[in-house]
DNA sequence: ACCTGAACACCGTTCAAGT
DNA sequence: ACCTGAACACCGTTCAAGT
Protein backbone atom coordinates (compact mmCIF):
# COMPACT_ATOMS: atom_id res chain seq x y z
CA UNK A 1 0.00 0.00 0.00
CA UNK A 2 1.13 3.72 -0.61
CA UNK A 3 1.93 5.54 2.16
CA UNK A 4 0.51 8.85 3.01
CA UNK A 5 2.16 11.91 1.56
CA UNK A 6 4.04 9.80 -0.86
CA UNK A 7 2.13 11.33 -4.25
CA UNK A 8 0.55 14.68 -4.67
CA UNK A 9 -3.54 14.96 -5.68
CA UNK A 10 -2.39 15.81 -9.14
CA UNK A 11 0.23 12.32 -9.29
CA UNK A 12 -2.52 10.18 -7.44
CA UNK A 13 -5.36 11.47 -10.23
CA UNK A 14 -2.50 10.30 -13.25
CA UNK A 15 -1.86 6.88 -11.67
CA UNK A 16 -5.89 6.19 -10.97
CA UNK A 17 -5.79 7.07 -15.08
CA UNK A 18 -3.08 5.23 -15.84
CA UNK A 19 -4.48 2.39 -14.08
CA UNK A 20 -7.94 2.78 -15.17
CA UNK A 21 -6.03 2.81 -18.83
CA UNK A 22 -4.35 -0.42 -18.78
CA UNK A 23 -7.17 -2.33 -17.35
CA UNK A 24 -9.34 -1.29 -19.87
CA UNK A 25 -7.23 -1.68 -22.78
CA UNK A 26 -5.73 -5.12 -21.45
CA UNK A 27 -9.50 -6.37 -20.45
CA UNK A 28 -12.82 -4.04 -21.35
CA UNK A 29 -15.23 -1.46 -20.00
CA UNK A 30 -17.19 -4.21 -17.63
CA UNK A 31 -13.96 -4.55 -15.62
CA UNK A 32 -13.51 -1.22 -15.14
CA UNK A 33 -14.62 -0.85 -11.08
CA UNK A 34 -13.44 1.33 -8.58
CA UNK A 35 -11.59 -1.11 -6.51
CA UNK A 36 -9.56 -2.93 -9.49
CA UNK A 37 -8.15 0.58 -10.68
CA UNK A 38 -7.06 0.97 -6.65
CA UNK A 39 -5.51 -1.94 -6.37
CA UNK A 40 -3.63 -1.58 -9.65
CA UNK A 41 -2.03 1.95 -8.24
CA UNK A 42 -1.44 0.14 -4.77
CA UNK A 43 -4.21 2.34 -3.09
CA UNK A 44 -7.45 1.45 -1.09
CA UNK A 45 -10.98 2.11 -3.04
CA UNK A 46 -11.74 5.45 -0.86
CA UNK A 47 -8.57 6.90 -2.46
CA UNK A 48 -10.52 7.08 -5.56
CA UNK A 49 -13.20 9.35 -4.43
CA UNK A 50 -10.69 11.38 -2.83
CA UNK A 51 -9.77 12.71 -6.45
CA UNK A 52 -12.50 11.82 -8.69
CA UNK A 53 -16.16 12.90 -8.02
CA UNK A 54 -17.52 9.45 -8.77
CA UNK A 55 -16.24 6.21 -11.75
CA UNK A 56 -18.45 8.86 -14.40
CA UNK A 57 -15.99 11.57 -13.78
CA UNK A 58 -12.60 9.08 -13.79
CA UNK A 59 -13.96 7.78 -17.20
CA UNK A 60 -14.17 11.53 -18.67
CA UNK A 61 -10.56 11.88 -18.20
CA UNK A 62 -9.62 8.57 -19.97
CA UNK A 63 -11.94 9.55 -22.73
CA UNK A 64 -9.90 13.09 -22.84
CA UNK A 65 -6.75 10.89 -23.10
CA UNK A 66 -8.82 8.60 -26.14
CA UNK A 67 -10.14 12.24 -27.35
CA UNK A 68 -6.04 13.67 -27.65
CA UNK A 69 -4.77 10.39 -29.27
CA UNK A 70 -7.71 10.54 -31.87
CA UNK A 71 -6.69 13.80 -32.42
CA UNK A 72 -3.09 12.98 -33.05
CA UNK A 73 -3.83 10.29 -35.45
CA UNK A 74 -6.20 12.65 -37.69
CA UNK A 75 -3.75 15.40 -37.33
CA UNK A 76 -0.89 13.52 -38.84
CA UNK A 77 -2.98 12.23 -41.59
CA UNK A 78 -3.86 15.57 -42.45
CA UNK A 79 -0.23 16.94 -42.53
CA UNK A 80 1.01 13.64 -45.58
CA UNK A 81 -1.40 14.03 -47.89
CA UNK A 82 -1.52 17.54 -50.01
CA UNK A 83 -4.89 17.03 -52.24
CA UNK A 84 -7.66 18.07 -50.14
CA UNK A 85 -10.34 15.44 -51.48
CA UNK A 86 -7.70 12.88 -50.42
CA UNK A 87 -7.29 14.11 -47.27
CA UNK A 88 -11.13 13.76 -46.84
CA UNK A 89 -10.96 10.23 -47.79
CA UNK A 90 -7.27 9.49 -45.82
CA UNK A 91 -9.76 11.63 -42.27
CA UNK A 92 -12.75 9.09 -42.67
CA UNK A 93 -11.12 6.05 -42.83
CA UNK A 94 -8.07 7.20 -40.63
CA UNK A 95 -11.14 7.46 -37.99
CA UNK A 96 -12.52 4.55 -38.59
CA UNK A 97 -9.84 2.32 -38.23
CA UNK A 98 -8.81 4.37 -34.94
CA UNK A 99 -12.63 2.79 -33.83
CA UNK A 100 -11.34 -0.84 -34.40
CA UNK A 101 -7.40 -0.20 -33.61
CA UNK A 102 -8.63 1.08 -30.54
CA UNK A 103 -11.52 -0.73 -29.85
CA UNK A 104 -11.94 -0.32 -26.23
CA UNK A 105 -11.10 2.85 -25.57
CA UNK A 106 -13.71 4.03 -28.26
CA UNK A 107 -16.32 1.75 -26.74
CA UNK A 108 -15.54 3.78 -23.81
CA UNK A 109 -15.59 7.15 -25.28
CA UNK A 110 -19.21 6.30 -26.78
CA UNK A 111 -21.24 4.36 -24.36
CA UNK A 112 -23.61 5.81 -22.28
CA UNK A 113 -23.05 5.97 -18.77
CA UNK A 114 -25.48 9.09 -16.39
CA UNK A 115 -28.43 9.59 -16.89
CA UNK A 116 -27.83 13.11 -18.36
CA UNK A 117 -24.98 13.24 -21.33
CA UNK A 118 -25.17 16.79 -20.60
CA UNK A 119 -23.44 17.90 -18.07
CA UNK A 120 -19.57 17.07 -18.99
CA UNK A 121 -17.15 19.54 -17.78
CA UNK A 122 -16.64 22.33 -20.38
CA UNK A 123 -12.66 21.48 -20.96
CA UNK A 124 -13.78 18.72 -22.31
CA UNK A 125 -16.33 19.80 -24.47
CA UNK A 126 -14.21 22.17 -25.99
CA UNK A 127 -11.73 18.86 -26.61
CA UNK A 128 -15.02 17.54 -28.77
CA UNK A 129 -15.13 21.07 -30.39
CA UNK A 130 -11.75 20.91 -31.72
CA UNK A 131 -11.73 17.49 -33.06
CA UNK A 132 -14.74 18.45 -35.05
CA UNK A 133 -13.48 21.57 -36.29
CA UNK A 134 -10.66 19.27 -38.04
CA UNK A 135 -13.32 17.51 -40.15
CA UNK A 136 -15.49 20.87 -40.92
CA UNK A 137 -12.16 22.13 -42.25
CA UNK A 138 -11.38 19.34 -44.49
CA UNK A 139 -14.85 19.29 -45.90
CA UNK A 140 -14.19 23.20 -46.46
CA UNK A 141 -11.18 22.64 -48.06
CA UNK A 142 -12.43 20.06 -50.52
CA UNK A 143 -15.53 22.69 -52.06
CA UNK A 144 -12.96 25.47 -52.71
CA UNK A 145 -14.19 28.12 -49.80
CA UNK A 146 -17.37 28.54 -52.36
CA UNK A 147 -20.93 28.06 -51.22
CA UNK A 148 -20.24 27.04 -47.69
CA UNK A 149 -23.55 27.60 -46.08
CA UNK A 150 -24.39 24.05 -45.28
CA UNK A 151 -21.18 23.25 -44.23
CA UNK A 152 -21.82 22.51 -40.72
CA UNK A 153 -24.65 20.32 -41.41
CA UNK A 154 -22.59 18.55 -44.12
CA UNK A 155 -19.63 17.95 -41.73
CA UNK A 156 -21.97 16.68 -39.08
CA UNK A 157 -23.91 14.65 -41.44
CA UNK A 158 -21.08 13.11 -42.63
CA UNK A 159 -19.63 12.39 -38.86
CA UNK A 160 -23.41 10.70 -37.96
CA UNK A 161 -22.53 8.56 -41.34
CA UNK A 162 -18.63 7.77 -40.02
CA UNK A 163 -20.23 7.07 -36.53
CA UNK A 164 -22.77 5.07 -37.31
CA UNK A 165 -20.13 2.83 -39.59
CA UNK A 166 -18.10 2.31 -36.15
CA UNK A 167 -20.19 1.83 -34.16
CA UNK A 168 -21.80 -0.92 -36.10
CA UNK A 169 -18.51 -2.34 -37.10
CA UNK A 170 -16.92 -2.14 -34.00
CA UNK A 171 -19.75 -3.79 -32.00
CA UNK A 172 -20.01 -6.96 -35.17
CA UNK A 173 -23.52 -6.21 -36.18
CA UNK A 174 -22.00 -5.51 -39.60
CA UNK A 175 -20.66 -9.05 -39.78
CA UNK A 176 -24.12 -10.34 -38.40
CA UNK A 177 -26.34 -8.51 -40.90
CA UNK A 178 -24.56 -9.75 -44.13
CA UNK A 179 -21.59 -9.16 -46.45
CA UNK A 180 -20.60 -5.90 -47.06
CA UNK A 181 -17.19 -5.44 -45.29
CA UNK A 182 -16.86 -2.47 -43.61
CA UNK A 183 -14.17 -0.74 -46.01
CA UNK A 184 -16.76 -1.04 -49.27
CA UNK A 185 -19.11 0.97 -47.09
CA UNK A 186 -16.48 3.77 -45.95
CA UNK A 187 -15.92 3.87 -49.74
CA UNK A 188 -19.27 3.98 -50.50
CA UNK A 189 -19.73 6.84 -48.65
CA UNK A 190 -16.56 8.37 -48.45
CA UNK A 191 -18.12 9.04 -52.34
CA UNK A 192 -21.14 10.12 -51.81
CA UNK A 193 -20.22 12.91 -49.88
CA UNK A 194 -17.15 13.43 -52.73
CA UNK A 195 -19.92 13.04 -55.29
CA UNK A 196 -21.87 15.59 -53.40
CA UNK A 197 -18.67 18.39 -53.26
CA UNK A 198 -18.10 17.60 -56.55
CA UNK A 199 -21.97 18.94 -57.54
CA UNK A 200 -21.71 21.77 -55.24
CA UNK A 201 -18.21 23.19 -57.33
CA UNK A 202 -20.02 22.49 -60.60
CA UNK A 203 -22.13 24.59 -59.29
CA UNK B 1 -45.72 -14.67 -3.85
CA UNK B 2 -47.41 -16.79 -6.59
CA UNK B 3 -47.73 -20.19 -5.91
CA UNK B 4 -46.58 -23.22 -7.95
CA UNK B 5 -48.58 -24.20 -10.54
CA UNK B 6 -49.99 -20.78 -11.20
CA UNK B 7 -48.67 -20.23 -14.20
CA UNK B 8 -46.44 -22.49 -17.10
CA UNK B 9 -42.89 -21.84 -18.07
CA UNK B 10 -44.29 -19.86 -21.19
CA UNK B 11 -46.30 -17.70 -18.73
CA UNK B 12 -43.27 -16.73 -16.57
CA UNK B 13 -41.74 -16.06 -19.67
CA UNK B 14 -44.35 -13.86 -20.36
CA UNK B 15 -44.61 -12.79 -16.90
CA UNK B 16 -41.30 -11.79 -16.94
CA UNK B 17 -40.37 -9.79 -20.23
CA UNK B 18 -43.79 -7.80 -19.22
CA UNK B 19 -42.47 -6.91 -16.07
CA UNK B 20 -39.11 -6.01 -17.82
CA UNK B 21 -41.27 -3.84 -20.53
CA UNK B 22 -42.40 -1.86 -18.63
CA UNK B 23 -39.27 -1.28 -15.97
CA UNK B 24 -37.12 -0.35 -19.34
CA UNK B 25 -40.05 2.31 -20.60
CA UNK B 26 -40.74 3.79 -17.39
CA UNK B 27 -37.10 4.01 -16.38
CA UNK B 28 -33.78 2.76 -17.82
CA UNK B 29 -31.97 -0.33 -18.58
CA UNK B 30 -30.02 0.36 -15.51
CA UNK B 31 -33.03 -0.01 -13.44
CA UNK B 32 -33.34 -3.69 -15.37
CA UNK B 33 -31.80 -6.08 -12.60
CA UNK B 34 -33.43 -9.69 -11.98
CA UNK B 35 -34.48 -8.47 -8.27
CA UNK B 36 -36.38 -5.88 -10.01
CA UNK B 37 -38.31 -7.84 -12.30
CA UNK B 38 -38.89 -10.80 -10.26
CA UNK B 39 -40.60 -8.34 -7.49
CA UNK B 40 -42.54 -7.05 -10.31
CA UNK B 41 -43.83 -10.16 -11.39
CA UNK B 42 -44.29 -11.26 -8.23
CA UNK B 43 -41.71 -14.24 -7.84
CA UNK B 44 -38.28 -14.24 -6.31
CA UNK B 45 -35.23 -13.71 -8.19
CA UNK B 46 -34.27 -17.64 -9.16
CA UNK B 47 -37.31 -17.95 -11.17
CA UNK B 48 -35.75 -15.56 -13.38
CA UNK B 49 -32.94 -17.91 -14.12
CA UNK B 50 -35.73 -21.11 -13.94
CA UNK B 51 -36.84 -19.49 -17.52
CA UNK B 52 -33.87 -17.36 -18.82
CA UNK B 53 -30.33 -18.58 -19.49
CA UNK B 54 -29.56 -14.92 -17.73
CA UNK B 55 -30.30 -11.43 -17.77
CA UNK B 56 -28.88 -10.90 -21.41
CA UNK B 57 -31.01 -13.92 -22.93
CA UNK B 58 -34.12 -12.18 -21.17
CA UNK B 59 -33.03 -8.71 -22.85
CA UNK B 60 -32.62 -10.61 -26.15
CA UNK B 61 -36.59 -10.93 -25.75
CA UNK B 62 -37.20 -7.17 -25.34
CA UNK B 63 -35.16 -6.48 -27.96
CA UNK B 64 -37.09 -8.71 -29.91
CA UNK B 65 -40.54 -7.33 -29.41
CA UNK B 66 -38.84 -4.18 -29.90
CA UNK B 67 -37.51 -4.92 -33.84
CA UNK B 68 -41.25 -6.40 -34.06
CA UNK B 69 -42.84 -2.72 -33.08
CA UNK B 70 -39.88 -0.89 -35.10
CA UNK B 71 -41.18 -3.01 -38.21
CA UNK B 72 -44.62 -2.28 -37.74
CA UNK B 73 -44.18 1.16 -37.95
CA UNK B 74 -42.48 1.14 -41.03
CA UNK B 75 -44.47 -1.35 -43.06
CA UNK B 76 -46.97 1.05 -41.73
CA UNK B 77 -45.25 4.28 -43.71
CA UNK B 78 -44.53 1.81 -46.41
CA UNK B 79 -48.54 1.30 -46.98
CA UNK B 80 -49.74 4.98 -46.22
CA UNK B 81 -47.04 6.15 -49.86
CA UNK B 82 -47.35 5.56 -53.21
CA UNK B 83 -43.96 7.69 -54.64
CA UNK B 84 -41.08 5.07 -53.87
CA UNK B 85 -38.89 8.05 -53.57
CA UNK B 86 -40.96 9.40 -50.92
CA UNK B 87 -41.42 6.09 -49.37
CA UNK B 88 -37.67 6.13 -48.80
CA UNK B 89 -37.76 9.37 -47.74
CA UNK B 90 -40.43 8.91 -45.09
CA UNK B 91 -39.28 5.59 -44.25
CA UNK B 92 -35.79 6.90 -43.11
CA UNK B 93 -38.00 9.87 -41.31
CA UNK B 94 -39.37 7.27 -39.36
CA UNK B 95 -36.75 5.23 -38.42
CA UNK B 96 -35.00 8.40 -37.21
CA UNK B 97 -38.48 8.97 -35.29
CA UNK B 98 -39.09 5.44 -33.24
CA UNK B 99 -35.31 5.98 -32.27
CA UNK B 100 -36.65 9.10 -30.62
CA UNK B 101 -40.50 7.80 -29.53
CA UNK B 102 -38.71 4.85 -27.94
CA UNK B 103 -35.92 5.96 -26.37
CA UNK B 104 -35.22 3.43 -23.01
CA UNK B 105 -35.94 0.63 -26.11
CA UNK B 106 -33.85 1.58 -28.91
CA UNK B 107 -30.81 2.14 -26.06
CA UNK B 108 -31.53 -1.45 -25.53
CA UNK B 109 -31.75 -2.99 -28.42
CA UNK B 110 -28.30 -1.15 -29.62
CA UNK B 111 -26.41 -1.47 -25.82
CA UNK B 112 -23.30 -3.81 -26.02
CA UNK B 113 -23.65 -6.04 -23.20
CA UNK B 114 -22.09 -9.93 -23.64
CA UNK B 115 -18.07 -9.99 -24.75
CA UNK B 116 -19.21 -11.54 -27.71
CA UNK B 117 -22.47 -10.25 -29.71
CA UNK B 118 -21.95 -12.98 -32.21
CA UNK B 119 -24.15 -15.83 -30.38
CA UNK B 120 -27.49 -14.41 -31.12
CA UNK B 121 -30.53 -16.94 -31.98
CA UNK B 122 -31.27 -17.97 -34.91
CA UNK B 123 -34.98 -16.57 -34.83
CA UNK B 124 -33.44 -13.36 -33.51
CA UNK B 125 -31.38 -12.82 -36.99
CA UNK B 126 -34.14 -13.73 -38.93
CA UNK B 127 -35.78 -10.92 -37.26
CA UNK B 128 -33.43 -8.27 -38.19
CA UNK B 129 -32.81 -10.00 -41.53
CA UNK B 130 -36.57 -9.17 -42.15
CA UNK B 131 -36.24 -5.58 -41.01
CA UNK B 132 -32.64 -5.02 -43.26
CA UNK B 133 -35.17 -5.88 -46.66
CA UNK B 134 -37.21 -3.68 -45.79
CA UNK B 135 -34.97 -0.77 -46.51
CA UNK B 136 -33.26 -2.54 -49.09
CA UNK B 137 -36.56 -3.34 -50.97
CA UNK B 138 -37.20 0.79 -50.64
CA UNK B 139 -33.91 1.24 -52.43
CA UNK B 140 -34.33 -1.16 -55.17
CA UNK B 141 -37.61 0.67 -55.99
CA UNK B 142 -36.07 4.13 -55.57
CA UNK B 143 -34.07 2.92 -58.75
CA UNK B 144 -36.43 1.06 -60.61
CA UNK B 145 -34.41 -2.01 -60.57
CA UNK B 146 -31.66 -0.90 -62.76
CA UNK B 147 -28.57 -1.40 -61.92
CA UNK B 148 -28.43 -2.81 -58.77
CA UNK B 149 -24.82 -3.99 -58.55
CA UNK B 150 -24.11 -2.30 -55.38
CA UNK B 151 -28.04 -2.36 -53.81
CA UNK B 152 -26.69 -3.95 -50.63
CA UNK B 153 -23.80 -1.69 -49.80
CA UNK B 154 -25.93 0.98 -50.72
CA UNK B 155 -28.48 -0.39 -48.39
CA UNK B 156 -26.14 -0.97 -45.51
CA UNK B 157 -24.23 2.12 -46.12
CA UNK B 158 -27.66 3.93 -45.61
CA UNK B 159 -28.56 2.14 -42.55
CA UNK B 160 -25.28 3.16 -41.09
CA UNK B 161 -25.24 6.73 -41.94
CA UNK B 162 -28.94 6.34 -40.28
CA UNK B 163 -28.03 4.72 -37.34
CA UNK B 164 -25.43 7.15 -36.25
CA UNK B 165 -27.76 9.81 -36.76
CA UNK B 166 -30.03 7.82 -34.02
CA UNK B 167 -27.21 7.02 -32.00
CA UNK B 168 -25.70 10.46 -31.43
CA UNK B 169 -29.17 12.60 -31.36
CA UNK B 170 -30.94 10.23 -28.88
CA UNK B 171 -27.51 10.05 -26.46
CA UNK B 172 -28.24 14.22 -26.86
CA UNK B 173 -24.74 14.29 -28.46
CA UNK B 174 -25.93 16.69 -31.50
CA UNK B 175 -27.41 19.15 -29.17
CA UNK B 176 -24.56 19.17 -27.10
CA UNK B 177 -21.92 19.88 -30.15
CA UNK B 178 -23.54 22.20 -32.67
CA UNK B 179 -26.73 23.94 -33.99
CA UNK B 180 -27.82 21.50 -36.28
CA UNK B 181 -30.65 19.81 -35.61
CA UNK B 182 -31.77 16.10 -35.96
CA UNK B 183 -34.06 17.01 -38.75
CA UNK B 184 -31.51 19.00 -40.84
CA UNK B 185 -29.15 15.87 -40.93
CA UNK B 186 -31.88 13.61 -41.69
CA UNK B 187 -33.11 15.87 -44.56
CA UNK B 188 -29.10 16.01 -45.88
CA UNK B 189 -28.59 12.24 -45.90
CA UNK B 190 -31.79 11.55 -47.44
CA UNK B 191 -31.11 13.77 -50.52
CA UNK B 192 -27.43 12.44 -50.43
CA UNK B 193 -29.18 9.19 -50.69
CA UNK B 194 -31.37 10.43 -53.14
CA UNK B 195 -29.24 12.50 -55.25
CA UNK B 196 -27.40 9.29 -55.79
CA UNK B 197 -30.25 7.80 -56.62
CA UNK B 198 -30.80 10.12 -59.05
CA UNK B 199 -27.28 10.18 -61.17
CA UNK B 200 -27.64 5.83 -61.31
CA UNK B 201 -30.85 6.11 -62.67
CA UNK B 202 -29.03 9.19 -65.22
CA UNK B 203 -27.00 6.65 -66.73
C1' DA C 1 -41.78 -30.67 -9.60
C1' DC C 2 -41.83 -25.94 -8.76
C1' DC C 3 -40.15 -22.27 -6.54
C1' DT C 4 -37.70 -20.17 -2.72
C1' DG C 5 -34.30 -17.52 -0.51
C1' DA C 6 -29.94 -17.80 1.56
C1' DA C 7 -25.27 -17.71 -0.05
C1' DC C 8 -21.32 -16.31 -2.94
C1' DA C 9 -18.63 -13.14 -5.10
C1' DC C 10 -18.94 -9.13 -6.59
C1' DC C 11 -20.46 -3.79 -7.33
C1' DG C 12 -20.34 2.09 -6.27
C1' DT C 13 -20.05 5.14 -2.69
C1' DT C 14 -19.46 7.04 2.06
C1' DC C 15 -17.25 8.30 6.23
C1' DA C 16 -15.72 7.38 11.10
C1' DA C 17 -11.47 6.22 12.69
C1' DG C 18 -6.60 5.42 12.56
C1' DT C 19 -1.58 7.19 11.72
C1' DA D 1 -3.99 15.88 6.57
C1' DC D 2 -3.98 11.75 4.13
C1' DC D 3 -5.62 7.46 3.50
C1' DT D 4 -7.89 3.32 5.18
C1' DG D 5 -11.24 -0.20 5.31
C1' DA D 6 -15.50 -1.44 7.28
C1' DA D 7 -20.25 -0.56 6.25
C1' DC D 8 -24.39 0.20 3.38
C1' DA D 9 -27.24 -0.83 -0.20
C1' DC D 10 -27.10 -2.84 -3.99
C1' DC D 11 -25.72 -6.34 -8.16
C1' DG D 12 -25.92 -11.49 -11.20
C1' DT D 13 -26.06 -16.14 -10.51
C1' DT D 14 -26.42 -20.69 -8.13
C1' DC D 15 -28.42 -24.43 -5.71
C1' DA D 16 -29.66 -26.93 -1.33
C1' DA D 17 -33.78 -27.20 0.90
C1' DG D 18 -38.63 -26.57 1.62
C1' DT D 19 -43.72 -27.47 0.13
Amino acid sequence: MARRNDHTRDQIKELAIDAAESILVSENISKLTARRIASKMNYTVGTIYLVFENLDDLIVHINARTLDLLKLRLENIISTHSNSMEKLKMLIKEYVAFAHDEKQRWITLYTYRKDDANNLPGWYLEKVSKLFELIEQQLANSVENKEQKNLQTRARSLWCSVHGICVLSVSGKLKATGISTPNEIVNHIVSLYINDCDRIKGH
